[in-house]
DNA sequence: TCCCGTAAGGATATAACATAACAGCTGCTG
DNA sequence: CAGCAGCTGTTATGTTATATCCTTACGGGA
């Protein structure tokens, strides 16, 4: 049977992320390289003391809070990196160059979040926005539940 | 021209509560009532310690923190109150007994948060989330921008 | 070379959000 | 009355995020 994860490949998610910054000449740090790593080599999303713990421990001394989020927010800003607002979580973005337009799967038994497209849902939530008079610039849908792997 | 907000009722809505819990012989105690006075009276969306803020002023003395998040739970469970996850904030449900499967606009300038029912939305959701074998127990759709009244 | 602006990161402190754990009180009900 | 459940008070702590200031590194002129 199929897995219910997308299986996404730490390696090639960095490597796509070092080329989109190549080609924008956006600074990929040793430091931000760091915490890509530590990103993509999570099978779940982490949370941000989360990473601070990983860095401190790969570094060898601590690495403050500030530092981390610095981190993140150029990830979010650039979108390599989506924020899963119900946990206060982040995960790679496995569709990189996308407006996130997408619906979150989280699954409360294995911790794992997926990503989906559906341009449906973007078209019916801007119609349902564009009924209400609302112009959104930011949207976030999230589902938790049972995963295909955990539901079995 | 119609405003681009429900205009809520603070005191209808809190009947609607009293009537709930009077039916359900939940005990709707007088610091219950006194956050629900509170929220229904804001016209946006509160956090947890503007919450305990206003009750500590009320009640001429300090409300600590678990007074005011246990209050919201009681709320949250019965689904009097729903949460805003992105934004850490607590509002008043306009539709009681409803499952939450709604879309919540909330509106970057004024701080507002309308929630629109969509039975079509809540489908495609389902629709969506069986093709990728999760089951979702519960779900959140925010929407991020300007609002009717704000955009004008 | 010197100056300066910008981007990145380090360090300290604090704000904002949330829960654990335990103690007391009140109103039932056996 | 004893025992229990539901609610609130109280203290302490855990978790997430930001403000502020300082330093370093680098590049482009004067
Ligand atoms: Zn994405
Ligand atoms: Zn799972
Ligand atoms: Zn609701
Ligand atoms: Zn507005």
């Amino acid at each position: 049977m199929k897995s219910g994860h997308a299986e996404r490949d730490p390696v090639r998610w960095q490597e796509q992320v070092e080329s989109v910054c190549a080609g924008q000449g956006l600074h990929l740090t040793p430091l931000r390289r760091r915490v890509l790593t530590i990103l993509s080599e999570s099978s779940a999303p982490l949370g941000a003391y989360a990473i601070i713990d990983q860095l401190s421990r790969l570094e060898g001394k601590p690495i403050a809070p500030p530092t981390v989020y610095r981190t993140l927010d150029f990830f979010l800003d650039h979108g390599f990196v989506y924020k899963i607002e119900s946990r206060n979580a982040y995960a790679p973005c496995e569709h990189l160059g996308h407006a996130h337009h997408g619906v979150l799967l989280l699954c409360d038994k294995c911790g794992r979040s997926d990503e989906i497209e559906d341009m449906g849902l973007d078209r019916l939530l801007q119609a349902t926005a564009a009924r209400a008079g609302f112009a959104p610039h930011r949207q976030m849908v999230e589902l938790v539940g049972l995963c295909r792997d955990c539901a079995a």
